[in-house]
DNA sequence: TGCAAATATGAATGAGTGTTCATATAATAT
DNA sequence: ATATTATATGAACACTCATTCATATTTGCA
């Protein structure tokens, strides 16, 4: 192959980190400041982990687990504040990642 | 939640199906002709099951037990000549996805 | 009819992972 | 010190899923 398996891994830990449902909820809710409809625009929002896990609809000890897949995959990094700590996206890639995925199955949707 | 579990059902289907090393280098194959570097041109290749194993590097079964998934995601389809089943994308959905992926992972790699 | 080529399929296995529950740690306030 | 709030962590479980092996199915051909 003429890609490299150094590539192709680093593709499937993107993808497959980015593959499940309470994750992507947690992004989204990262995405924007309140429950609007998602907007893409680059701007970076902090949410401390029970505010996510309330608005996300998750146990604390879930969102807290998947907040450190979330954060050794390089998708959000923290910011202690006290007892809070606050989490945002680390950069735009996830941002990018998320819209494309986003809209894509929303075409398809209408398109059913 | 503002986004109903229906859409990041959907999404987590997507990210998933694209999250993985075998499934991978099947699309990258079907992107292009031949082993050059990946174009993300529009153009839908078609390729046998023996010839994708053969360029991916995986066993016949695999392949072929991979291709149902990708098939049954909607990601690639299938065309039937005489006893061999000729396999191409779908749609640009997944190009578009892939070629997202692989360009934020070079550039992270680039900035390592 | 029989054989070979191409592909699909089913069972089995083993590794990975999402979730829950209980508990630990850390910081703050009384 | 003690209690409370916020978060992290570890074990355990169930479940998904990628892969392999053996075998079935389909088509074309001698």
């Amino acid at each position: 192959m003429y890609i490299n398996d150094h590539v192709i891994n680093k593709m499937q830990d993107t993808l497959k980190l980015a593959g499940d449902a309470t994750r992507l909820k947690i992004l989204f809710c990262l995405l924007d400041e309140s429950d609007s409809t998602p907007t893409f625009k680059e701007h970076y929002i902090e949410k401390c982990v029970n505010d996510i896990a309330y608005q996300v609809g998750c146990s604390q000890s879930l969102v807290s687990h998947q907040l450190k897949v979330l954060k050794d995959g390089n998708f959000v990094k923290s910011r202690k504040e006290g007892t809070k700590i606050y989490y945002s996206l680390k950069d735009e890639h996830v941002r990018e990642i998320v819209k494309i995925t986003y809209e894509h199955v929303l075409e398809d949707i209408e398109n059913d």
